[in-house]
DNA sequence: AACATTTGACCGTC
DNA sequence: GACGGTCAAATGTT
């Protein structure tokens, strides 16, 4: 039965997480708690492989490598056609974002920030045969106010064929306008309009208020649907300023999770917008239970979310079961301590 | 009119 | 040459 080996290596992971976070109060050796982590790992590991047996979409991702490969925008010099026609392949995705999506197609992840596409592509999925159809449609997006502010902020939204419900968001550097998107502006309070808007601020208030009940369901059925990866990103500063996902979860708003973050002073190494991770080593969080990529990608950010449960099927995966273990008191989900 | 999206072409990398 | 990423003209939307 997949769903009990699956139930057991969640259970394992939760094991060994309330072991890792014995340990951090214990003078235990550094080498002991990694040892645990991959424990941890390797038992998430082993549910995504169960679960991609299962025919649930948690395929394994693609290495990314770290931002300090990032190609520089030249904007001293935007005129000339063949100033950046860099190929950047997957180098430098600071997040990613995987999204079970009943909600829309086009724009499964309303992250608050104002964005302009500019291309879009059928990609090859990894792995993928040569000779066989595109598994991916992306789209290129980037800031609205790259010209106007200088925002390099872009994104990708890639869309599985096998699966339109599933999209991935990766995003890469940071906002440097003054969008004040990052819910506080967006998704936490959405009656606090923010000035730098603009013309999109109304309407787009009215789409948020909308997603925002959209992923508050999500999260109320899914419990928290976030998922967060992090390895020996130098940057990180860069990343989760622009942290895509809207926090404004059930959790979030009865502040078990966020308390939990802060009581275990592990808001100390976040950003103000969310995460900033500090240290140079792994840093790993996971609260999705359904979607969880890889996790062998090298220093990236991986986020992931669920934004509707109106029409996410997860394969067979009972999800009530799940439930049961994201809402148990004791589950490291809820314990920063699991994000090491 | 201003802005956003679409889409084919182009370019750099592999 | 294939592929991924970007450009920019054409087109659509507000």
């Amino acid at each position: 039965m997949e769903q009990e080996a699956l139930l057991n290596e969640l259970k394992e992971g939760r094991a060994v997480t309330n072991l890792l976070m014995k340990h951090l109060h214990l003078p235990s050796s550094h080498q002991t708690r990694l040892v645990l982590i991959e424990k941890i790992l390797g038992s998430y590991e082993n549910a995504l492989s169960i679960l991609n047996c299962n025919g649930l979409v948690v395929e394994t991702k693609p290495s990314l490598s770290t931002m300090e490969s990032l190609p520089s925008i030249d904007h001293s010099s935007p005129d000339k056609r063949d100033v950046f026609k860099k190929r950047k392949t997957s180098s430098g995705w600071t997040e990613q974002l995987r999204v079970c999506s009943g909600t829309s197609l086009d724009n499964p992840v309303d992250d608050g920030f104002c964005w302009r596409k500019y291309g879009q592509k059928a990609i090859l999925g990894s792995n993928f045969p040569r000779n066989v159809k595109p598994e991916y449609i992306v789209g290129y997006y980037r800031c609205t106010h790259r010209h106007s502010q200088g925002c390099l902020a872009i994104k990708q939204v890639q869309k599985s064929n096998d699966d339109p419900t599933i999209f991935e968001v990766k995003y890469k550097g940071r906002h440097t306008c003054n969008q004040t998107s990052h819910f506080a502006a967006t998704y936490v309070s959405v009656s606090t309009e923010s000035e730098n808007e603009g013309n999109y601020s109304r309407k787009r208030q009215h789409q948020l208020e909308v997603k925002q009940k959209q992923a508050q369901q999500a999260f109320s059925s899914f419990g928290s649907g976030l998922k967060v990866k992090t390895e020996d990103l130098d940057n990180r500063e860069d990343i989760f300023p622009s942290f895509p996902f809207p926090v404004e979860s059930e959790q979030v708003k009865n502040g078990s999770f966020v308390e939990a973050l802060m009581e275990n002073d592990i808001m100390g190494n976040l950003s103000p917008a969310f995460i900033s991770p500090a240290t140079s080593e792994s840093n790993y969080f996971s609260m999705s239970p359904c979607h969880m990529g890889s996790f062998e990608s090298d220093l990236t950010d991986i986020i992931s979310a669920p934004t509707s449960v109106t029409n996410s099927p997860i394969g067979d995966l009972d999800i009530s079961s799940l439930d049961k273990l994201e809402f148990d008191p004791s589950f490291a989900f809820d314990n920063p301590e699991f994000f090491y």
